[in-house]
DNA sequence: ACCGAAAATCCTTTATATTGGAATTTTTCG
DNA sequence: CGAAAAATTCCAATATAAAGGATTTTCGGT
């Protein structure tokens, strides 16, 4: 396994403070929470890794959802501290000539994401046409110039310069640029 | 210890769930996290408890907040099947005139987010001044038109059309507009 | 300082989380 | 359908989480 004692370690430090908060001893805890005292000390000191089970029943003693104690701990993991920058020139595209539509990618690609966001273009009477993304994605598509009618399911809709459509993404679905002019878009994919 | 063998199962059936969208086999998720495909196995099908340890090396695998791992489970609200309209002049919009600023808002906003997205507008000279948002939090910023000053921290940088610039938001932060053109700029945040 | 009494830590034992590889099941493809 | 490949589950061995009791530390009050 990974090395994870320092984030361990931390785990322990947030539960002693949230102990300590609400004014409670190592005992006190155990006997609401089914814990014993020993394996509360050891957890707060860093020195064992509970179960989640373990967590599950702490949570529930403390009044806390799980997401709360864990949520110190959200995003941590090395982040660059410098500016990263990505050149005009060196933003991947795809590019669908025979449609008219070129998608840049703007999100970083270094780690699975649930989210991605792009800018679109598309020519007069292009289309951009997607097959279903994987159960519950969601598209958010803001209009920067030109107009656009967006098909989800059974559904059409124009959207005009400025405008934003919000639609269901794991069905059929397509963006078409309508009027003469360029349709140029934002596009957040949500997993 | 408490009977909780009901949750470990069903934080099983999510992470099962979790892994197949992603369309990844045991052992890439176990190559990926460190943890043995067996284990992974187990864990599924509600046969072993995972420690805390082993739960941060998957979250990180799957690219996900531990908060997201852990979450409430029958909290799969139902999703709109219809296209939603934001039109252009129903969009929240913060101004600063003072120094040439609008900020349109562009997610969604019926609920917390930890991923916010919004199309920037800065007048020559002018300058967006932002605080420390939450610890981890970085900005993506892609520039449509026009050339700004990025500061995070101690450092600063110059991107110009189709750059993009992505840095630390949780240290004070600055978006400058250079040049004589508006700048126009779409500004993703994410906590 | 010296005393309890309460709280936290240490020690030993037991239960089980975790692993690597073997066996089995499922999928793929001719 | 049958064989090969891929994916998952089973199994034996090891490391360690968890429990319960013994020991040490902390900290009032006198």
């Amino acid at each position: 396994m990974k090395d994870n004692s320092e984030i361990v370690s931390l785990l322990g430090k947030h539960l002693q403070q949230i102990r300590k908060e609400k004014k409670l001893t190592l005992e006190q805890l155990a006997k609401k929470s089914g814990v014993s005292r020993s394996m509360l000390s050891q957890i707060e000191r860093g020195q064992a890794n509970p179960t989640f089970g373990t967590l599950w029943n702490l949570s529930r003693a403390l009044g806390l959802d799980m997401s709360e104690l864990v949520e110190e701990f959200e995003s941590s993991g090395p982040i660059s501290g410098k500016i990263d920058v990505l050149l005009a020139a060196d933003t991947p595209r795809i590019t669908n000539a025979q449609n008219g539509c070129t998608l840049s990618i703007l999100g970083p690609h270094d780690q699975v994401e649930q989210f991605e966001w792009y800018e679109l273009q598309i020519e007069p009477n292009g289309i951009l046409d997607s097959q279903p993304h994987t159960q519950g994605t969601r598209e958010h598509l803001t209009i920067l110039q030109g107009a656009a009618e967006v098909t989800s399911g059974d559904q059409t809709i124009q959207l005009n310069e400025g405008d934003t459509g919000r639609y269901k993404a794991d069905v059929p679905h397509a963006i078409r640029c309508v009027g003469e002019s360029t349709l140029r878009a934002i596009l957040v994919v949500m997993g």
